[in-house]
DNA sequence: AAACCGTGGAC
DNA sequence: TGTCCAAGGTT
């Protein structure tokens, strides 16, 4: 590589920084943790949405120490609503041992720093050169659109071996006792002049030496290949206000310790039929009415029982509300958050029919997997949620709260976690509510994963969007005198 | 290497 | 309305 161009480069733009660099919260001083703090929730995320949330996080957790020392759901709640949850958790843990290993001092030292959890090559090398001014590259995605394009580089971004070779790249050009200033320099340049779609090549400072411009490539680099469309999944929710000591209350739970959304709470729900059937899928017109008159038509064949349903008839847990549920038929419900969008006499017909599958599938699952017994009531109302990687049509109904289940017969025993750090089980002790009997001659305890919930406590429990804004809507429009 | 992990803005 | 993708990390 020509070593004039890269000296041109590193000069013009530590130059353009020092001039144009914006004024954030995280640039008051180079506190280490500070830093620390904003690379993590800027993974993944844009600086106007991590503002207010960085601002809230440093008000709550100012020191590593108290990061640690605070309970998960303080942590988890404060997070609520960024995303990518599993940040919020692997910082908590890297708190802990910063404040256990290096006596809640971040340690001015790569490896140590690499080693925390949620710390990756990019958040390493960024705290390292803006905290400390050590001599690391930071190569985020900014980094690889702006030094593809500069030095016409075709390899695919998406590829982790580019992502080494720009790191290499990157470090070589990092001025002399300038590396946090020139890291930075470089993100900001990607973030506010070589973007994504329309590169502001007029305004570069490193125009005139772009190879990529000069190539007439500004707009085909960097290179990237497409990701993997998000599959589709249907999730059945159960809405359910308790009645007696629980009036007004709902039914919540806690999801487990790893994979999606973990810890977090939502309304109890089921992996519903695979093939889709709310908006989005009516939207692309695919495989509507085949889907609901296949499933609808025979309500409790076997085509509808999944391999735990048929264990729990085999074992005798049918859930002895089925039937009367089927004869009853689903009456639309109020409340819903989208209309039904069916327009014919026909397409309500196959609404209803899909929705009688639906509460069979619920019920039957939640007795299954949970050993909740509900009986639905109606259909309330359906919301999409988009995840990288999933998106979900979230059908609600709405459902009487029957009994729990006694706990010898529970077919399912996943991991809920309870961090021993921060006695998260003593939450369901504290509450002193958790362990109340149903109303049922059944009725055993409630499980440690479940709550029953007001409003209020809508701010001590951190819930995912798509549960916030059905539960949310439901607050809203609840009579408080019906169920 | 490839899949898994959220969410919202911009176009 | 669909598509891209943002200061990525973990498994």
């Amino acid at each position: 590589m020509n070593t004039e161009a890269a000296a041109y480069f590193s000069r013009e733009l530590l130059g353009w920084y020092r001039e144009n660099k914006r004024i954030l919260p995280w640039r008051m001083n180079r506190d280490p943790y500070r830093i620390w703090v904003s690379e993590v929730m800027l993974q993944q995320t844009r600086v106007d949405t991590v503002i207010p949330y960085y601002e809230r996080f440093m008000e709550k957790f100012p020191t590593a120490a108290a990061l640690a020392e605070a309970p998960e759901e303080e942590v988890l709640k404060a997070w609520e609503g960024l995303g990518y949850y599993s940040r919020a958790r692997n910082l908590q843990a890297g708190a802990s041992e910063v404040l256990e290993r290096h006596g809640g001092v971040v340690p001015d030292n790569k490896d140590a720093v690499s080693s925390l959890r949620g710390v990756g090559p990019y958040t390493a090398g960024a705290i390292m050169s803006i905290a400390f001014n050590r001599p690391e590259p930071a190569v985020d995605g900014n980094v690889m659109r702006v030094l593809s394009r500069f030095f016409c580089l075709e390899d695919d971004i998406a590829k982790p071996s580019t992502r080494v070779k720009i790191e290499k790249l990157a470090q070589s050009l990092i001025p002399e006792g300038a590396a946090g200033d020139f890291n930075q320099a470089l993100m900001e340049l990607g973030a506010l002049v070589c973007t994504p779609k329309s590169p502001g090549c007029l305004t570069c400072p490193v125009m005139a030496h772009c190879e990529g411009r000069m190539a007439g490539k500004e707009h085909v680099l960097p290179i990237k290949t497409k990701a993997k469309p998000p599959r589709p999944e249907t999730r059945l929710a159960a809405l359910i206000v308790g009645s007696g000591e629980h009036a007004g209350k709902v039914l919540v739970r806690q999801r487990q310790s790893s994979g999606l959304l973990a810890r977090m709470w939502e309304l109890p729900h089921v992996m519903g039929p695979t093939e889709p059937f709310g908006s989005a899928a009516r939207s692309k017109g695919r495989g509507r009415r085949k889907s609901i008159a296949a499933a609808g038509t025979e309500v409790s064949g076997e085509s509808l029982l999944t391999a735990d349903s048929t264990a729990a008839a085999a074992e005798g847990t049918e859930p002895p509300f089925l039937q009367t549920t089927q004869q009853q038929g689903i009456a639309p419900g109020g409340g819903g958050l989208v209309a039904g969008g069916a327009g014919t006499i026909g397409a309500d017909a196959d609404r209803q029919t899909a929705h009688a599958a639906h509460v069979d599938m619920l019920c039957r699952e939640l007795f299954a997997q949970d050993g909740l017994l509900v009986r639905p009531t109606g259909w309330w109302g359906e919301a999409e949620h988009v995840f990288s990687h999933i998106v979900w049509d979230v059908q609600v109904y709405r459902a009487e709260f029957g009994y729990w289940l006694a706990e010898e017969s529970a077919l399912e025993k996943p991991d809920y976690g309870g961090s021993a750090v921060n006695g998260d089980s003593q939450l369901a002790a504290e509450s002193g509510v958790s362990y109340e009997t149903g109303n049922a001659e059944e009725g055993a305890a409630t499980p440690p994963q479940y709550r029953w919930i007001g409003l209020e406590q809508m701010r001590e429990l951190a819930f995912p969007n798509v549960f916030l804004r059905l539960l949310r809507d439901y607050w809203e429009t609840a009579d408080g005198f019906t169920d």
